[in-house]
DNA sequence: CATGGGTATCTTGAATTCAAGACACAAGTG
DNA sequence: CACTTGTGTCTTGAATTCAAGATACCCATG
């Protein structure tokens, strides 16, 4: 209970990095509202250890993260399993000129394949392969296991805290980002 | 309540982007355990969005994300604002040849100086200058404000679980990676 | 004090990403 | 139909990152 600002106490015992940062802070500032720093430091923090695993899972097959967004977005569309470059982009939070890179790589290893939109010339569809559908069904049941892995430490209730946390965040943020979109669209 | 797997369900109503790619496999590859998926591509993308937010807040100075995160571990740390390169990539998750470039640009800038270590020939030790110092004391009101804003939206107790909830996250996932660590150093 | 293993930093080259813009086609308006 | 505006994809150049290795120095051991 060593709590002198008005941050709220995460009860718990053990300190993770991010409570030393908070510690040094209250030090060298004090007086500073510290608690969304705290979890928004833990937000980019965990991000980038979940991150790291799952590459290291991917690498084992000589992939990356990218490219199992990429099929696993094709896959999860169903039939026929066609998508536009736009599509994707939009849909994985990069810019077109990163897809259309991406879109390169996956067709030089045989996992996609581009044809053209009837309904549109200036568009092309992008479709998983024979090899892709392989690739990707194999990969999604890996993914869930090192998922898995990932939160196997965490009890129920801090299970359930942390998708509920994250879901509440998760509606906010687009909520943010839909009515930014909206104000620049007048 | 449209659960027909073993996933739990995070009542509420309104669906985020995360719920639709969810439905997509459940068409698509019925059966599989979701819910860790779900937590987890929210995680991401929350990050994602959270980034983009703070990188636009930086923007405004010209500045970016990661120099923001050097000057502040640099402050932090507390007198005499003195750390050096291995500290740093090592507390931030990047490797030392990010860390080069990234002091060469800040150095450009004038916001940190790197002297020598008399303790040890190695080594350097990076310094804030007096205008890193302006510059950090401005930007971490304003990266709280952000955070602030960010979150502002959650409810209490929406807010309690997401703090509780990646601190769980952050605990694991730090004891997993110093599991590895500890074995690989055998 | 020689020497072998360990540490700290930097360099290099490749990969990935983005912003900005080029270009072609689409679609609605008059 | 002509024209303006919008959409979809790709190209280009710069920025950032990492992995791997080079180099210099530290330190414990004999």
């Amino acid at each position: 209970m060593t709590e002198s600002d008005g941050n709220f106490d995460p009860n718990s015992g053990a300190t993770d990095f991010v409570d030393g940062i908070l510690e040094q802070w209250r030090v060298v500032a004090p007086g500073l509202m510290l608690s969304d720093m705290a979890t928004l430091g833990r937000l980019m923090r965990t991000q980038v250890l979940v991150v790291r695993q799952l590459e290291a899972r991917y690498a084992r097959h000589g992939l990356t993260m990218w490219m199992f967004d990429v099929l696993a977005t094709l896959k999860r569309n169903g039939p026929p399993y066609r998508l536009s470059p736009t599509a994707l982009y939009s849909s994985l939070l990069v810019t077109s000129g990163t897809m259309t890179h991406r879109l390169k790589k996956l067709e030089g290893e045989g996992w996609i394949r581009r044809v053209d939109d009837p309904d549109d010339a200036r568009s092309m569809l992008v479709e998983l392969t024979e090899a892709g559908h392989t690739l990707i069904d194999r990969l999604v049941v890996e993914h869930l296991e090192e998922e898995a892995h990932l939160l196997a430490g965490l009890g129920d209730a801090e299970r359930r805290a942390l998708d509920e946390g994250l879901r509440a965040l998760s509606l906010n943020l687009e909520h943010m980002s839909q009515t930014r979109a909206d104000e620049a669209a007048r």
